[in-house]
DNA sequence: TATTGTTATACTCTATAACTATA
DNA sequence: TATAGTTATAGAGTATAACAATA
């Protein structure tokens, strides 16, 4: 993990979890957090590692999922995203002009089809390769059965009560 | 977890886990996206939570900190959030305006201390207890121990490599 | 009437740079 | 010179509302 300038140090600290001193009361038994600290220095890492590209985590995970998932429609793209169909716009123009993505009409000429070009796929999978590389140094301290927990663990939060 | 408007659906989705149908490829063995995805979620319910006080996770970090911390400075407490310096300026006005904290002068005449007034503990009471409902119904799938689980498990991400 | 993509708009959270008063 | 608070500004990421074209 390169510190990229090391002359000139910026005005914000690297997010630290426990800083000695502090008395953190009811935050240190929070689930929510506990995950939006981890979120945090996850996306530091990630923007970091990824600055080189123009890239994000939602950018890639729109690739992914348009990658995977040729044809999609924007609605569902953002229902899949769970973001506003308005915020898909702007992403989708952005990887169009850059001949990542192509909106294809569909027979309802009321949507598109939307799918990577091939320049498209190529990027990807450079950018695959750089992700999983952030995400293996960002999980370095825990064993392949304690991400697999991790990750089980994350998706039984926000579950309806049924 | 009542849903407030039944008559008028938004454009937005729930975010969900896993939407039938789609491949997510890389994305599913991903700590980051799990971390991100259930990050998302939490958000959500914690400002349909709260929604009825002015409180957002970072605000409510700010006054539980403030409230455990009494004198701290402002930059200190932008280190101990991971945030600019510059971003805690709004948010101390703004608890300010409304009676909840205050700016006192410390020895140092360019640094103030800062701490909750009356109204301000008074306050910060009824959010803690909100929050907590909003956290265990957040993370009611989950046993006491698991919960625990998952926050050492968290907290070992994003160290450095020592 | 309902749906898709779109535009306009706004708010939150984050960041950097540069200023001022003070140390 | 360095630090604390501040202002200005910008860029993500989210949201809602309203519109045109189409179903």
């Amino acid at each position: 993990m390169p510190k990229q300038k090391e002359t000139a140090p910026s005005q914000v600290v690297a997010f630290n979890a426990r800083i000695e001193g502090i008395n953190y009361d009811i935050l240190e038994e929070l689930t929510g957090y506990a995950v939006r600290r981890a979120q945090l220095s996850i996306y530091a890492d990630f923007t970091a590692s990824l600055g080189v590209y123009d890239i994000t985590p939602q950018r890639f995970s729109s690739l992914v999922i348009v990658c995977n998932n040729p044809g999609i429609s924007q609605t569902r793209l953002a229902e899949v995203m769970g973001i506003a169909r308005s915020n898909v716009v702007a992403i989708i123009d952005n990887f169009e002009q850059a001949g990542l993505l192509e909106r294809q009409g569909s027979g309802d000429r009321r949507s598109y089809m939307l799918h990577l070009t091939k320049e498209g796929q190529r990027q990807l999978e450079k950018y695959k390769q750089a992700v999983k590389e952030h995400d293996d140094r960002v999980s370095q301290h825990l064993t392949m059965k304690e991400r697999q927990q991790l990750r089980a663990l994350l998706g039984k939060l926000c579950m309806e009560p049924k």
